[in-house]
Parts: structure tokens; C-alpha cells; sequence
DNA sequence: CTGAAAGCGCTAACAG
DNA sequence: CTGTTAGCGCTTTCAG
């Protein structure tokens, strides 16, 4: 079954050239006549010869490879993330390794493979380095790009969104539509966009005279945030709107809400999420959130990564792109008894 | 900034031992003496050394890595499939290549890659080979394993569930609820599930005594759906019944028929999908729908793979998992109006 | 147990 | 344009 392997020895011993003319008709832009070029295509096909990319690689010290990691593909807006990226850096010629962070603390050993595998760039979605694993890659030169976390390393570019202004406006708006017991449905606790959210809420809310009323941690995750929603609503004073730091969380909150606990949102609880996934724009869901402009933002850490590929001095950038208020069915309209003028959504 | 690559042979230098000294102490069960190891890990930690995983494949013939080929990550049944198989071969000390099928006909080029990346195995998911394409990966003897879909060619091994059971099922429990318009919407085209699943849905009818009343094409994708359903319900007989080939779009109908066509389902019109997904079980949804054993197929799916990838003799194998009918609240119930008794779920 | 030597399959000067 | 010659960084006999 298993044809021995072909080298381009084999091929150039059909072909009757050396075995350098072998490689070099399969270089795109090498100097080869026509003619030796197709009798080496020729018998190239006849033997079913295909250049090995991994000896390719070891001499040219560069690998055509590029490292995605992440730490879970459960929230679709980084599925989303994800596949774009592959389809950019696939059409780039490039091929991708894909890693996902061990839930134990084995991340260093993630990121050991890395280095073996010789990739030339890495792309991290929603999880990030701390500075001893940031130096550790820095200092073999690879470059890499934070998607969704900030990191405490100079050399290490980033692209995210104003998720403090996000909070702000989740916060202050939801303060403007009347709400009095405005709680945060929190996602993974050590998360920088967890931290900017939750502060630029917490600001949001003090802008309009207000507290934070209550905080459960819901982890990013549906079915944690629907135990947090649980354990929001059992408190003596229950809570009247809620900013939960991702869709995903957001919709669980009104799922536990409407399905389970009896409440009515927007009437009886105001919700809203962060990210702007698809499903909730679904009817059924109508979430307000703050959209991501995920688009925007796959293709700067996509560029920033082929940039500082091809150009090792180039200059790490830390990108914030703004968010936009989705103005939908899971709040209050404003206006209501108790509210006040709205905040600017600018 | 970027160090010069540091090689087995500098440590060798500052350890003091020969090159394969180096080369032995980092392979897990070679003879070296404690104290050799020592002295080259403990130099090699100074040079922040690591061993060249390139170079190591290219002399051992073996990559350690599997590519994975999807194309579409739009349905959380597959990412789900993708997340845990990726976590299964990393623990296993495998890499990982990301491929998607390109939505133009370049797939032969994504197959050119694989090969050309001296991977050890191919895991597809919901795609499949043509003759020639699989012949032309099998003479590389590179075993792969196909989820979700039929190929047509031995030595390729497959992983699947009984989608004609399933569409069998959902065709006879729609009939037995005493709907009399049961519509089918359609997953690609052709792909082997959409197939399976409808000529079972249609066998189901007929066990009752009735015909497929419609079918609109939803490609398996929401959008898709959303319009489908539109066609579907803008006929002069509208249906009273919808069997989706899987839960996306199956949920993408109930949304438009509930927002959008302001018909109650279950009461008006009864839907049945095919997966389980996450978001099937959520309250909002509560979507009746045919159960795949994802986890059961994911642990096949890696096995087998693993399997064929240590033992080249290993005959291929074709396994169809059962499929089970999880009954929730877009069905009506049984006994109501013109039911007949319901069939087996078995 | 250890070092020397021989490549894995390919690309990249370098002459011709 | 083409062949010859060196290796890329590592593993693996093979002696010692």
C-alpha cells in the first residue's frame, strides 16, 4: 500500500537532470527552462512526487506556519475569530497550528511546542502570556498577537475593543432607563476584558449617582452563568437589570429568567450582553449588547502578525477598536417610569 | 532581539559531551548516564535551548502531526467535535493542522498541502474525498478518518450515526402527531447526512401512509434556513410540520415562524431537528430533535485514527452510532387531534 | 554509556 | 540555465 516515499532524487533520476533542477522547477520563480521543467513535471507526476515541506522547511528556517491558540471555542464569536483567521493565513500560504490551553495550569508546555514547532508568528484568542512566558517568545524572535486580552510585555502586540467604554455605556444606560439594582454577571474573573468591563460599568454607574448592586462570576460560560443568574435572583433583593460581560452569559441569564425563575425581560429585568454574536440578534433572544467589531478586528491581528513576520523591527501595536450599542429587546424602552435622558451612545 | 538559533550542537560545546549527548538527553528512554543529562540540561537551560521539532521529523519520518479539515465552524456540533479531538491528539503528544475547504472548488490544493505537510493522519469533518482525491492520499498510505459523511472508497475509515433511523424517526413521530403537510428542510445537497436523513424522513412518511409535502434547501446554514422557511410557508399549502436536517436550522425556521410568520409552534406547526446541539436544549428553543452521541463519535473518530496511524494493517472501519430522539417543546404532543398511537423510539 | 559518522530531503550558493 | 557541493539540526547505527 504505502508507496515508498519519492524524493526529488527519484524524480530527477527519471527526468535525466540533476536532482537541484528538481527543486528548482518546483520553486515558482527559479531559473529553469520550459523544457526542463516539464520533462521534471513529467516524471513527477509519473512517480507521484510531492515536495516535502518539513526538509523544505529545516533548510529555509522558515516553516510557513503560524500557531492559533485558545482556550475554548465554546462562545461562537471566537469560533468566528477563528475560522477567518485560518481562512486568511491558509490563502496566505501559510499553515495552522492549532493549540488550546490545557484547563490545568499546563500552559507552559503549550507554549514549549510552540517554540519546537518552529511556527513564525502566533496568534492567541482570549488568553494571554504572563511576562516570563512573553520573554520565553520574545526571545526566539516569533511574534505574537493578543486577540481579547491585554498583556504585560512591551514587545507583544494586541488588538481588543474599548471594553471599558463598553461598560460605561452598558452601565450608565442601563442606570438612564430607571433600573436601581443594576448587577454584572462577570466572566472569567482574571480576564483584562472581564476587569475593563466590569470597571467602565462600575463608572457608568456612578456617573448616574448609582452602585453596583451585585456581582456573580459566570465564567464566560452558559452554563456557570446560569448558576450565577440562580444565585443573583435568590439574594433577599433581587435585582432589576443586569450587564453580563459576554452574549453567551447574557443569554443564559434570560433563559434562567424567563424559563426558570418566572421573570419577564425587559419588563421585569433589563439585560445586556457584550459581543454581538449572531444569535443575538435571533428574535427570541433580541439581545442589547455592545457589538465587537470582530470583522475589524480579525483583519488588524491578521495584518500585525504577516507585518511582523516579514518585518522583525516592526513596531508592536496595541489596537482598540470602539464598540457600538445594539439597541434591542432585552431592555426597557427608554422613557419609562423612572427614566432619565439617555446617555450618549456616540 | 531575535537570538541566533541556538543548536543541540552549542549546548554540546558548552556541556562538554558530543552532539548525540544532546540529542539523547532530550529522548524520553535513551541510554545516557544521569550525570550526562545533568550537564546537558543544565547547559542547555543556560542557552535556552529547544530541540528543532523540524529537523527531528525530517530524520524520523514521523511528524507527530494530524490534520483536521472542516468547512464551516458555523455549527457548534462540529466545533465541538473539532475542540475535543484537537484536545484528545495534543495530550497524545500530536500537533495539529487547521485546514478549511475552501467554498470554491479548491480543495485538491488543501489535499496537495496535506500531503506536503507529511501529516500523519487526516480527520475530516462533515466533508468528504472523491475517488480520485482519496486514492491519491491513501497511496501516501496517510490513514484518515471521515465524520459525518459516506466515502466512496474502501480503505477509508468513517464515523457516523444512523441518520436514516433518525430521519425515519422524525418522519413517523410527525406523521403519528396527526400532521398531514410535513415539510423537509434540507441540509446541502449533497451531502451524504442530508441524503440519509431525508430518504429516511421520506420512508417514515410513507410507514404512515404519507409524502414529503415540500422541500426547501437550507444548506445546514441559518440564513439559508431563515429564507427557506419563507418559501416554504409563502406556498398556497402551507405545511403543518417541518423536519430540519439539523438543529441550526431547524431553530432558524422556528425563529422565523414565530417572529416573523407569527405561527405558534408547536401548536401550528411542529418541528424536528437533528444533533443536539447546546443551544436545542435551551428553554427558548426547546427543540425536539434526533441526538447524535458526539462524545461516543469524537472517541471513535480519535481511536481510530490512532489506531490505523500505529498500525498501517489496520482494516478500515465503517461505524454508525445509534441516534437518539430527544422529545421537547416543539413538537405537539402526542394524542392530540388525529394522532395515531407514536411509533418506536427505540 | 558515549562519540564519530552518516545521512533525512531539500535549498542555495557557486562555478561552468 | 544547469550541475556540483555544502549543509539545515537532528537521530541513529556503529565502534569503542
Amino acid at each position: 500500500m504505502k508507496r515508498k516515499s519519492v524524493t526529488s532524487r527519484d524524480v530527477a533520476r527519471l527526468a535525466g537532470v540533476s536532482q537541484s533542477a528538481v527543486s528548482r522547477s518546483f520553486s515558482p520563480n527559479a531559473s529553469v527552462s520550459d523544457k526542463t521543467r516539464k520533462k521534471v513535471m513529467e516524471a513527477a507526476r509519473e512517480l507521484g512526487y510531492r515536495p516535502n515541506t518539513i526538509a523544505r522547511s529545516l533548510i529555509t528556517r522558515s516553516s510557513r506556519t503560524i500557531a492559533v491558540v485558545t482556550y475554548s471555542l465554546e462562545n461562537p464569536f471566537y469560533t468566528f475569530v477563528l475560522e477567518r483567521a485560518s481562512r486568511f493565513f491558509q490563502k496566505q500560504g501559510y499553515h495552522l497550528l492549532l493549540f488550546f490551553a490545557p484547563s490545568d495550569r499546563g500552559f507552559d508546555s503549550v507554549i514549549e511546542e510552540i517554540i519546537r514547532s518552529q511556527v513564525e508568528g502566533v496568534l492567541m484568542l482570549a488568553i494571554t502570556l504572563d511576562t516570563e512566558q512573553a520573554e520565553t517568545v520574545a526571545d526566539f524572535g516569533i511574534p505574537v498577537v493578543i486577540v481579547n486580552r491585554t498583556v504585560n510585555y512591551a514587545g507583544i502586540s494586541q488588538v481588543g475593543c474599548d471594553n471599558h467604554r463598553g461598560g460605561f455605556w452598558a452601565g450608565s444606560y442601563l442606570a438612564s432607563l430607571g433600573h436601581r439594582r443594576i448587577a454584572y454577571l462577570a466572566g472569567l474573573e482574571d480576564s483584562s476584558t472581564n476587569q475593563q468591563r466590569y470597571e467602565g460599568f462600575v463608572a457608568g454607574l456612578a456617573s448616574r449617582g448609582q452602585e453596583c448592586h451585585a456581582v456573580e462570576v459566570g465564567n464566560y460560560r452558559y452554563l456557570d452563568a446560569s448558576q450565577a443568574t440562580r444565585r443573583l435572583f435568590a439574594a433577599p433583593s433581587v435585582p432589576d437589570a443586569l450587564f453580563a460581560a459576554n452574549d453567551l452569559m447574557a443569554i443564559a441569564a434570560m433563559e434562567t429568567l424567563r424559563h426558570e425563575l418566572g421573570l419577564a425581560v425587559p419588563e421585569e429585568v433589563s439585560v445586556i450582553g457584550f459581543d454581538d454574536i449572531p444569535m443575538s440578534t435571533w428574535p427570541s433572544h433580541s439581545l442589547t449588547t455592545l457589538q465587537q467589531p470582530v470583522e475589524q478586528m480579525v483583519v488588524k491581528a491578521t495584518e500585525l502578525l504577516l507585518e511582523q513576520i516579514a518585518h522583525a523591527d516592526t513596531e508592536p501595536e496595541h489596537i482598540m477598536l470602539p464598540v457600538t450599542p445594539m439597541l434591542r429587546g432585552s431592555t426597557r424602552r427608554p422613557g419609562g417610569a423612572g427614566a432619565e435622558a439617555a446617555p450618549e451612545t456616540d
